[in-house]
DNA sequence: TGTTTGACTTATTGATTTAATTGGTCAAAT
DNA sequence: ATTTGACCAATTAAATCAATAAGTCAAACA
């Protein structure tokens, strides 16, 4: 994950930079924070801070990979808990859209920025996507095997899937300068993620071995 | 929809306008299209221009609106032809993205610049949004009628289903700078509107009275 | 050897000014 | 009713310079 592999004493220092970095990317976006700011914030020099981390590229990255790793672990042992395909799913947009609000209104990035940043995240977005669309297919293969799914390609569809659910979340910001959302607008959100579950669910369901 | 009225001599001319208007702003967008320019394409000079519309602003809203006049009535005469809810959705949705594919294209806005467009046409989207809203209301309305479908809120299942159309294409935006979509994409786009298109159709079929 | 630092250079950004362009007005002409 | 050249005000683009932040490094320290 991070660009330089240090030995075992560190690896809290690092965790601690991240974490106060976390903080200071959370509250004014990548561009607004300074890496004196975080090294203050540290009680280090700013030239500590680079001997951890090669740029302020790598570090923001770094911040942004451990808060995928919480995502993805929060799922994982969520799912572990349920065996119904039905409820996994459900659980599985609930999760996802609570991460997404403590994800986004902790950095209040303006969009301008986030597409900035965007090409610098490409990759580890990507493995997000890829990791997500893993888990929806098993949930999706699970209720095949189970005979309550009708799929004739699991990992099409759950793509799909992921991708009406970000579309739908996309909505959004398509009026905003700041990518700040309201709890009013989460709810709303909520209901409407609900209601296609629903739907979505009903038209993968297996109706002929009924 | 325009903002002065004119007597009928005069109609053609401000359709020869719009035409023009229509084809400037769609090759280089709002800002940088000037009302010199588009007075010279006529042969007038600037102050005419301005004896028709009130300012630039004016001048393109009623070029969108124009262009949104000829979605729905192409909207509303293929649907007179066609009478099978699920063919009227599968219908509905390959026009609309025939039309935003050739609005979008034509009109080469950048993603920075369509954001300083959208409050001017707020109410213009608006009411296209209502008017979509209406059509696929109705389509369902009639599945419901004919006991194809079982929906407990056509509205709101309407206002969903547009919403996710609108979501799965503004995916599309998202890594781009420019508005501007390769045929490819679209094509990737139109298996996946397919692929949802009937996953929705399943997930709102009445199974009971079967 | 692994870690820290102050002093330094270079690249970006922000503010300011100025020049050029463009949106919009109007009296006069047709 | 329609058209226009001349005009003004507002916006934008380019250029310049100062300030800030990113990133480097030799030396010190543990």
């Amino acid at each position: 994950m991070v660009y330089i592999t240090h030995s075992g004493e560190n690896l809290s220092k690092i965790n601690q930079i991240l974490k106060v970095a976390q903080k200071r990317f959370g509250l004014y976006g990548l561009q607004k924070t300074t890496m004196q700011e975080i090294a203050f914030d540290l009680g280090i020099s700013k030239a500590s801070l680079y001997y951890y981390f090669p740029d302020k590229e790598h570090l923001f990255k770094a911040v942004v990979e451990m808060e995928q790793d919480v995502f993805i672990q929060l799922i994982d042992d969520t799912l572990k808990e349920n065996y119904d395909p039905i409820d996994m799913l459900k659980k599985f947009v609930k999760i996802r859209l609570d991460y997404f609000k403590t994800f986004f209104n902790l950095s209040r990035l303006r969009l301008e920025e986030f597409k900035m940043v965007r090409p610098l995240l490409s990759d580890t977005l990507h493995q997000l996507r890829q990791k997500e669309a893993e888990i929806v297919e098993l949930i999706l293969l699970q209720g095949v095997e189970r005979k309550k799914f009708s799929i004739s390609n699991t990992r099409e569809t759950a793509i799909l899937f992921l991708e009406l659910l970000r579309g739908l979340r996309g909505l959004i910001f398509q009026n905003k300068e700041l990518m700040y959302v309201e709890q009013e607008e989460y709810d709303m959100l909520y209901t409407k993620l609900n209601l296609f579950t629903d739907i979505f669910i009903k038209g993968i369901m297996n109706y002929e071995t009924k």
